[in-house]
DNA sequence: AAAATAACGCAATTAAGTTGCGTTTATTTT
DNA sequence: AAAATAAACGCAACTTAATTGCGTTATTTT
């Protein structure tokens, strides 16, 4: 259940910078955060080899979305998947990503997609916009093969 | 059970062009996606007043998205919805709307954003992309107000 | 019209996500 | 630093979306 840091980084003191209380747990999931693109409930289960109960993940993704930490990903396969907000992009009530995400139909994988630029956030009269996605979906490299 | 056709359109024709069986259910399932912009299984079973089988509705909307009639519209809340296909925009192996999607956080409506254009699908290296699709949550104008 | 194929409905099942509650751990207050 | 408060955790039970198998009915093909 120890997760190395490659970062860097003081996820405790991230953590208490966004108010959230900094676990043992909480700490490794924030820099499993960091180390991948973005992570399903499923997904953390099993970087934690089962050991953390499932809904102490999804209270603590909760959590995290409510302070500005992560953000949803929508997809087409009713799976919720989160992703690591920048600081630069993401408020903690206003998300994007300046860029489109490629997720996978067979093997779930999100991958960015630098070279497609979303537009800009702009309003739009009787709508109050929290986030804005471009999402391209189909089959990655490896699970095309077959 | 009986569901008013107000296009001047031969539903029956449109499913025998695209290979699916004209049964009387699926004639008037075709008939409720060109009178509304998506739907979800509980959105079509409380159309036809809970007198179809959950099960008949899932199969029926597969069986459209394989002969390219409808897609998946991709959303954080996992609750799939299916949008209709634009014959101008879509094939039965790659979907896209020219515009993005505004989908209700609260009332999980979506919306039809006219002025936000998504970008052109373009190859990318090792990807196979069968949709694109540009996706804006938040809470609309009656969800709002509480 | 008969044979073949596909859709349908029912019951049972899987899996994602949620809720309540008692216990443990972290945070705040003194 | 100890006590008081608040939040996180784990367990069990529950809700809801989606799926599967199978016998029956409707549609399509020849």
């Amino acid at each position: 259940m120890k997760i190395k840091n490659d970062h860097n980084l003081d996820f405790a003191l991230i953590l208490a910078n966004h108010g959230v209380s900094k676990t043992k747990f909480r700490i490794n999931l924030l820099n499993l955060f960091y180390d991948k693109e973005s992570l399903t409930v499923k997904e953390v289960m099993n970087k934690f080899s089962n050991l953390i109960n499932k809904v102490t993940i999804y209270r603590a993704l909760v959590s995290f979305e409510e302070k500005g930490l992560i953000h949803k990903v929508p997809s087409s396969n009713n799976i919720i998947r989160y992703s690591l907000c920048n600081s630069d992009e993401c408020s903690a009530s206003l998300h994007k990503h300046n860029h489109g995400h490629f997720i996978c139909n067979n093997c779930n994988q999100t991958f960015c997609l630098e070279n497609y630029k979303s537009p800009d956030i702009k309003p739009v009269d009787g709508f109050y916009i929290n986030s804005l996605n471009l999402i391209l979906e189909g089959y990655c490299k490896d699970c095309h093969l077959n």
